[in-house]
DNA sequence: AATCTGAGTCTTTATTAAAGACTCAGGTGG
DNA sequence: CCACCTGAGTCTTTAATAAAGACTCAGATT
């Protein structure tokens, strides 16, 4: 609960048009761009699986992925599996990849803060090799930062 | 470039309504919400401060503010600054601070891979104390994972 | 040749957002 | 005390998006 006599901090004006930070949100901060992500990393390649998975309608789909690989964080190809047709499959690309960490600490969020009681089977984001892997806040020093309220917003030029 | 002859890791299918990612995504991946969560980070305490910075109408930030309170991310509280007249304010409370790595790390994601060459000014955040902060993606034995590739989903039930 | 499938597009209807007028309470100035 | 201003919304109308589901079209399959 927020002290009503404390000093507030100062309002670190950046204007949205010309922070990177609203920039993501506007690139991949909508709700079916961000399940899509998910279902890519959990493996559906193609058109219908995605879909099936999510219950999102073909159009909106359609129009995501268009978004998504026009934006460079999928890309689309083709591939064909022994004895199947050639099929298209949507995978992430560089950038995509570069998404993890935004992925998992919203994994983390949720697992931590949005779990009802019984948690019955848990998405877990490992490395190949079976090992746990999560986020952490790291200051320059090296140390962890642990206490959130300590971190405050600045414009730096 | 997905070699298209590879062997495609197996779909790992957790439900979305059982997903503890998918969970977050419903709660704060949409773009307003995000977009508020970083005016409120900034510092921006009032309904009408966010409003001229985000440029949301008045109805959409009536509705997600009261999300935001509902979902236990937000805080409303009034204060009263000397001289001026009582007004009402929306803070960050502890589960809201705990977005930070999220926000942090979309914030990295779009420093790196959306900035258009030029970058006049720059959101940073970091500690009280002007140490800079930044997520790592560390593994359950400690070291960083630095080639996102090596990470896979999994379901552990 | 007829059928099936994947990967969409198109059309219609329902939801959600944008623009902007209106409300209402607390405080201020004359 | 009365008229006016401001903050913090609500309400109404119009425009943009999404949902539901029919339709398309090309490459396999029977």
């Amino acid at each position: 609960m927020k002290n009503h006599t404390e000093t507030h901090t100062s309002h670190t004006r950046v204007p949205v048009s010309e922070c990177s930070l609203a920039k993501a949100i506007r690139v991949v901060g909508d709700m079916w761009s961000l399940l899509i992500l998910r279902e890519v990393i959990c493996g559906a390649e193609r058109f219908d699986q995605i879909r099936e998975d999510l219950g999102i309608t073909r159009s909106v789909l359609s129009n995501r992925l268009a978004r998504l690989v026009q934006e460079g964080i999928l890309e689309r190809y083709q591939y064909r599996d022994s004895g199947q047709r050639a099929r298209k499959g949507y995978a992430l690309t560089a950038k995509g990849h570069a998404l993890f960490p935004v992925v998992i600490a919203l994994r983390e969020w949720g697992g931590e803060h949005l779990e009802p009681g019984n948690t019955p089977l848990r998405l877990q984001l490992q490395t190949r090799d079976g090992l746990r892997v999560e986020t952490k806040l790291i200051r320059e020093d090296g140390l962890e930062v642990t206490d959130m309220t300590d971190i405050i917003a600045t414009v730096k030029e």
